[in-house]
DNA sequence: GTCTATACAAGGATAGAC
DNA sequence: GTCTATCCTTGTATAGAC
């Protein structure tokens, strides 16, 4: 369709960037819920006008906002630092999810809108598929990692296992966001899990 | 206060607790987000008027609906059938995890309203009380089950371990109430945690 | 205590100029 | 593509009669 790309198309797409992003930072502030296109509009230093020519409706500034924020997570996720010390996989495990818990404004977003993605999807099944791929995604690589610790284990059971880790991290980040629970214990609690699920249970443990 | 209690009275609590169980149900369907007096007033049968008589504004509606679905899930959550079976403790424990996990439209009701007081209290401080109070009184609970199946274990692990079944237990129903998850999946998942935490991989399991 | 009627504000969305 | 101005729906909350 586009034979060219003037300077024109170079700008909008900036401001269309620049939306997301200020998308991205007002639903951890607010919520999906409380995004307003007004405040959007501010943040973004455009006008609202311009969000609704781009985007639709609030429906599409969401729905492009989560797709936005998913593949902005995929670059923190993948960290690959290969190795093959004794325990170099069950580290590299726990890696994969201490990421996921830490107070840095990029992470924060990122978990908070994942939970209000999770929390909207109740009520509005527009939004399960990408919840349901994105998740998919995510179990498949950690049941990738849990398979190079436990070599031996079924596929069905790393699976599983991938489940039950992924669901935990998400509740407990939850709970961390919501105040309920401080970072450096839920960092604690998954870490533990992870050494639960993989049949270690480290010192201290019953 | 109250030197007497005519039928007036009666009429008015019937009607304020006919309000929250219809809060409870629109709160189930739409969201805490979702809520709309208008709505919840037709839900009850009676005027909008009337709610804001008895709860003052939103928040009043919100915080009381809280509290109501808070006190109505300890009815099904008080099972108490002791005996001293070999493993009856594990049932117990495992028991009151599966009852959180029914499709029963009182269970849905208090589990989604429970994940929205979670998502909600992101963004709004005031909810965390409510939240870190029921969801303390929740893991001490679980930890005494917990106890009964592991005696020797010491009460930090013990804790712990209720901590990291509770989340799992929270992640596993935001993902069967967002339909990601079937039921019964997340129900075995559940089941295979705990045998995982008390030590007993059951048969299959690596 | 409960209703009807209504004021008032906020927010989503569009028109039309540039 | 982008803005300013504006419309209009929806939803919270109150006034005042009964």
């Amino acid at each position: 369709m586009a034979t060219h790309t003037n300077r024109g198309d170079r700008v909008a797409t900036d401001r269309r960037t620049a939306i997301l992003e200020g998308a991205a930072r007002l639903i951890a502030r607010r919520g999906v819920r409380g995004l307003r296109v007004e405040e959007l509009a501010a943040e973004a230093g455009v006008s609202a006008a311009l969000i609704y020519y781009h985007f639709k409706d609030r429906a599409g500034i969401l729905l492009r906002t989560l797709e936005f924020i998913g593949d902005r997570a995929e670059r923190y996720t993948a960290e690959r630092c290969d190795g093959s010390t004794p325990d170099r996989h069950r580290r590299e495990l726990e890696q994969s999810f201490l990421l996921e818990l830490q107070d840095l404004p990029e992470v924060r977003e990122n978990s908070i809108a994942w939970g209000e993605l999770r929390a909207s999807a109740v009520f509005d099944p527009a939004l399960r598929g990408d919840l349901a791929q994105a998740g998919a995604a995510w179990a498949h690589e950690v049941a990738g990692l849990l398979g190079a610790v436990l070599p031996v284990a079924s596929a069905t059971a790393l699976a599983e296992s991938a489940e039950r880790l992924t669901a935990l991290l998400e509740g407990l980040s939850m709970r961390w966001l919501s105040g309920v629970l401080s970072l450096e214990h839920a960092q604690e609690l998954i870490v533990e899990a992870i050494a639960v699920e993989t049949g270690r249970p480290s010192e201290g443990e019953n």
